[in-house]
DNA sequence: CGAAATTCTGTTATGATATAACATAACACT
DNA sequence: AGTGTTATGTTATATCATAACAGAATTTCG
């Protein structure tokens, strides 16, 4: 019940520490009852993506890594994000080449991503209304939707208000 | 008046020659307008992205500049791109790390591209209702949004036709 | 016109992002 | 333990993108 408070903590004060740590709790079931396995990479990976709500680099993360005692080699970053990818757990940002936790792990959902192009952080909606919209437009016109990105850059609201001040 | 009646081109038979021929003549009037230039570089790399209704990699679009005679460092095709647009008569299609000739130069919108996997093709649809339902979305946690990229990947009616024969 | 300012293009070099391909190690199952 | 499978280590390279400066073309304006 932690954390669920705030629609978008990525723009405000939240309890991150419970936050992060509701969403790990809530990957190591989702990867358990999929059968699969969340190595020690793995899981630090999704550890690093989970300390900010922001998107970090592949080669980013992969000085994490090194620095946790990983290999520092591209493709240990890169496989360890396409496994958190691929299972839901972690989402691509395309607009940053870059990778975010995902905050809703096991809800099936189009998330939508707004970025804040002053503090970087990076808020995913879980708002399904853009994606119904997309997916009716694409019907009507008969092509079948998989996959989709959406994404806008901005300025949050906390970045707002110190502007204006 | 040509090529105006089919909604998305990029999908069906058209007559593609006028189709690119109304948009290169759009570009002209409203750099003219702009006051900017449309230099060789600039109208051959538009008429490149426009000979195709998908997306080429910037690389891809130099070596066709580089076999018409402008030098072939990837700054000349950058720039071109980027100029492009810049002024709204191209698009960047993040998904792909590509770019695509804009199909509706002078009307000021937030483009959603549907990219088909199976034969590459991009259609750029010019309906509102998916980004208005972002900014919506947005507006409702006072996120102000100053660009944004709707994409989605799947089947073209086309290639779903044949897949289903 | 002709000099100065601006914009555009050429060029070199490098940075940043991503993956192919193959070797080795760990695990899971019998 | 033996075998198939999955995960990791490692090397090399492919792909995408930009910084920085030199030189050429175009525009501006006295």
């Amino acid at each position: 019940m932690t954390g669920q408070r705030n629609p978008t903590p990525a723009f405000g004060e939240h309890d991150h520490k419970s936050c992060a740590h509701d969403v790990l709790e809530a990957a190591d079931r989702l990867v358990r009852e999929a059968g699969l396995r969340l190595t020690p990479v793995r899981r630090r990976t999704l550890e690093i993506l989970l300390e900010q709500h922001r998107a970090l680099g592949a080669y980013e993360v992969l000085e994490r890594l090194a620095s946790d005692g990983f290999a520092h080699q591209p493709p240990v970053a890169y496989r360890a994000l396409d496994f958190l990818v691929a299972n839901g757990l972690a989402h691509r940002v395309r607009r940053l080449n870059a990778f975010t936790a995902c905050m809703h792990p096991g809800e099936s959902h189009a998330p939508v991503f707004l970025i804040c192009s002053s503090c970087d952080a990076v808020a995913e909606l879980s708002e399904a209304a853009v994606s119904a919209a997309l997916r009716q437009s694409a019907d009507r016109i008969g092509f079948q939707i998989d996959r989709m990105s959406l994404e806008a850059v901005g300025t949050c609201p906390a970045c707002r208000d110190k502007a204006s001040q």
